[in-house]
RNA sequence: GGACCCGUGGCUUAGCCAGGAUAUAGCACCGGGCUUCUAACCCGGGGGUCGCGGGUUCGAGUCCCGCCGGGUCCGCCA
C-alpha cells in the first residue's frame, strides 16, 4: 500500500531530477512529514554542489517533474521542500485492499534463520531472558510478514559447565515435583552451594564434561535427559507467551560430527593462529582486539567460541539471512566471533543486541537464585488482568473473564517489553508491569474488540463506496492503515521490532478517534454507513494483523 | 586502564543510523465528556537549556571531538 504510493512519488521526483540533469540517490530522501504524505529535502543536499539556493533548486525540479499519477494527487512546492499528497483513488484503494486478509503480505523473499532465547538449560526463564524471547519472536513474525521464509531456532548450550553442574546435581540430589525448569534450578543452585563448601568436588564436574565431550553413551543420556527436562519447562513458558521455536540445535552436535575440527583446520590454514602455552589461539590484534581468541585448550578440549564458529558456519551455509538476538553481555564475544568469521570468509550474522533488564537491587542471576521468573510475572499480571476484566465486564461468565485475562496478560507483558528500543537498559518494575493504560497492549486489543463489536452488530456488508470517507478522522485512519507495509518493511530491514509497537499504538489511536467522532451503525444515509463499515473492517484487519505480528492475541470481545 | 551502549518535561519513552519546516507519546498533575456502535475510550491545560562544553553546517535532539553520569564487557567460563 504505502510502498506503492512511495514508488510512484520516487518516479515522479526522479523524472524531475533527470530532466534537470541532476543525479542523486533517492535512497532515504523521502520522509514522512506532518506537512504532507511524503516530503523531500533533496534540494538542500544539492545546494552546495550547484551553488544555488535550495529554494531555486526545488523550484527547478518541481517544474520539470512528472505529472500526477494514479496514487499521487499532487506535489506542491513549499520553499525548499517538495511535498507530495496521496490521491483520492489511493485512499479508496487502501480501503478496498484492506478488506481482504492477503493485503498484509510483504514483498521480500528468501530464507532467514532467527536464533533467540537460547537460555542455558539450568533453570526457568526470568524477566531478563524474555526480553530476548519477545524481541526474537517479534522479529520472526515481522520477517514472516515481510515475506521471508523463517526458521526460528533455540541453540541449546549442552556442553557448558552450567549443564554439567545440573547433571551433577541430578545425580546427587532429588528433583522435586514442581515445574521442570524450576525443579532443575533448585538442583543447580544447590549444586553450586555444595561446590562452594567442598571445592574438591568440582573435579567430578570436570570429569562429567570430559566424558560428555568424548560422547560416553551413559553420560550423553544423562546430559540430554537433564537438558530436555529443563527445556520442557522453558518451552511451556514460551508457549504461554505465543512463542514457538521451529527447531532446537544442540551445541554438542558440532563437536561430534566433526564440524569443530573442520573449523579448527580452516583457522589454522589462515596462518593467523598461534600456539601459546599449548593452547591454540587466534590473534585479532590487527582487528583491534586486545586479547587473542582461544580456540582449543591445552588439554585438547573445545571451547564455546569454537563450537559457536561451527554453528555459524552451518547457519551461513543453510540460510540467506542469519539473525540472532543476544544480551549486551555478549557484545564483545559476538564481535570477536564475527571477526573470526570474516577472516574465514563465512557470512556474518546480523546481531540484535538488547541491553540488560535489572532489578531495583541489581542484576539477575540464576546461579544465585536471584531472579523474577517469567512464570511468576505472567501469573501476577494475569491475576491483575482478571481483576480488571471483572471490574469492567461483571456480567460476563468466569470462562470469558479468564480467557480475556490470559490474552490481556500475555499482550501486556509482550508489549511492555517490545515497545522499548532494544538498546535501552531497563529496570523491572512491578507497578509498571501491572498497569494496563494507553501505552500498553490492552489499548490496542480494545480498539480491535470495538471494531469487532460494530461488525457483529452490522451483519453483512453491502456494496460500498470508499470515496464517501472524507472527514479528517476517516482520512487519517486510512493513511495509518496504509502505512503498515512501510513499517513492516523498515522493521524487517533494520530488525527493530519496537517500531511496530509504536505503529500499533498510533493505529489504535486513530481508530479510537474515528470511533468517537464518526458513528457507524447510525450513520445516514445508508451509503455512508456502508462506507464506514468498510473502514471498520479495514481497521479491524489492520489491527489484527498488527497484533498478530506482535504475537499478541486479538480478542473479539473484552 | 581499554571497548561498546544509553542520557529527551517529575517518571517512562519515540525521533538519532540516512541533519531540515511548530520535538513523539504514555504515566502522574489540573479541568471536562457515558439516555448515542464496549469510558481498558475521548477532549482541553500546565510542564522541555533534547546531560555539559566545543566543532562541522545555511540549518544539529540527529554528525564529529572532549568531558560528566548510568549500564555492559574485557576467563584455556558459557
Amino acid at each position: 500500500m504505502f510502498l506503492d504510493f512511495m514508488s510512484e512519488v520516487e518516479g515522479i521526483l526522479k523524472e524531475g531530477l533527470d530532466r534537470c540533469g541532476l543525479s542523486v540517490s533517492l535512497e532515504n530522501s523521502l520522509d514522512l512529514s506532518p506537512h504532507a504524505d511524503l516530503s523531500t529535502t533533496v534540494a538542500f543536499r544539492l545546494s552546495p554542489a550547484l551553488k544555488k539556493s535550495p529554494k531555486d533548486i526545488a523550484a527547478e525540479i518541481y517544474s520539470s517533474m512528472g505529472s500526477p499519477s494514479r496514487w499521487v494527487d499532487r506535489a506542491e512546492l513549499v520553499g525548499p521542500y517538495i511535498n507530495f499528497h496521496m490521491s483520492r483513488s489511493f485512499l479508496d484503494h487502501v480501503v478496498l485492499e484492506a478488506q481482504g486478509e492477503d493485503a498484509w503480505r510483504g514483498r521480500m523473499s528468501g530464507s532467514v534463520i532467527v536464533e533467540h532465547t537460547s537460555a542455558n538449560p539450568d533453570g526457568p526463564l526470568h524477566v531478563g531472558h524474555i526480553r530476548n524471547s519477545v524481541i526474537g519472536d517479534t522479529i520472526v513474525r515481522i520477517l514472516r510478514r515481510a515475506g521471508y521464509s523463517v526458521e526460528s531456532q533455540y541453540y541449546v548450550n549442552d556442553m557448558g559447565r552450567q549443564t554439567a553442574m545440573v547433571v551433577w546435581g541430578c545425580d546427587h540430589l532429588d528433583l522435586d515435583d514442581s515445574k521442570p525448569d524450576h525443579a532443575i534450578a533448585r538442583v543447580y543452585i544447590a549444586a553450586h552451594r555444595i561446590m562452594n563448601e567442598r571445592p574438591e568436588l568440582s573435579a567430578e564436574v570436570d570429569e562429567l564434561m570430559r566424558r560428555y565431550e568424548s560422547r560416553d553413551p551413559e553420560t550423553v543420556e544423562k546430559f540430554q535427559r537433564a537438558a530436555k527436562y529443563a527445556i520442557s519447562g522453558i518451552e511451556s513458558t514460551l508457549h504461554r507467551m505465543n512463542i514457538h521455536h521451529d527447531s532446537y540445535k544442540w551445541e554438542s552436535e558440532f563437536v561430534w560430527d566433526g564440524s569443530v575440527d573442520e573449523i579448527l583446520d580452516m583457522l589454522e590454514r589462515t596462518g593467523r593462529t598461534v600456539l601459546k602455552d599449548g593452547a591454540l589461539q587466534l590473534d585479532l590484534s590487527e582487528e583491534g582486539f586486545e586479547k587473542s581468541l582461544v580456540l582449543r585448550r591445552a588439554d585438547g578440549t573445545t571451547l564455546y567460541t569454537t563450537r559457536d564458529l561451527a554453528y555459524h558456519k552451518w547457519k551461513a551455509e543453510n540460510y540467506e539471512r542469519v539473525v540472532e538476538v543476544l544480551g549486551a553481555d555478549h557484545k564483545l564475544v559476538s564481535a570477536q566471533l564475527r571477526t573470526a568469521l570474516r577472516i574465514l570468509g563465512i557470512k556474518e550474522p546480523e546481531v540484535v543486541i538488547f541491553e540488560f533488564v535489572s532489578l531495583p537491587d541489581g542484576s539477575m542471576s540464576t546461579r544465585r537464585g536471584k531472579f523474577i521468573s517469567a512464570d511468576e510475572l505472567l501469573d501476577e499480571v494475569e491475576k491483575q488482568a482478571y481483576i480488571e476484566v471483572t471490574k469492567r465486564r461483571p456480567e460476563m461468565d468466569e470462562d470469558f473473564r479468564k480467557e480475556v485475562a490470559g490474552k490481556v496478560a500475555v499482550g501486556a507483558v509482550r508489549y511492555d517489553i517490545v515497545r522499548v528500543s532494544a538498546d535501552k537498559a531497563t529496570m523491572f518494575d512491578w507497578k509498571a508491569a501491572l498497569d494496563f493504560e494507553k501505552l500498553s497492549a490492552p489499548f490496542i486489543q480494545y480498539s480491535h474488540a470495538r471494531a469487532c463489536s460494530i461488525l457483529k452488530k452490522a451483519g453483512d456488508l453491502d456494496e460500498f463506496d470508499p470515496g464517501l470517507l472524507r472527514d479528517d478522522h476517516e482520512i487519517s485512519l486510512i493513511k495509518k492503515i496504509a502505512e503498515f507495509d512501510l513499517v513492516i518493511d523498515r522493521a524487517a530491514r533494520e530488525l527493530k521490532p519496537h517500531q511496530l509497537a509504536t505503529y500499533a499504538r498510533e493505529l489504535a489511536e486513530r481508530f479510537n478517534l474515528f470511533y468517537r467522532y464518526d458513528p457507524v451503525l447510525d450513520a445516514k444515509p445508508d451509503e455512508l454507513r456502508n462506507a464506514r463499515l468498510a473502514l471498520v473492517r479495514a481497521s479491524r484487519n489492520a489491527l489484527s494483523a498488527t497484533l498478530e505480528t506482535l504475537g499478541i492475541e486479538a480478542p473479539e470481545s473484552m
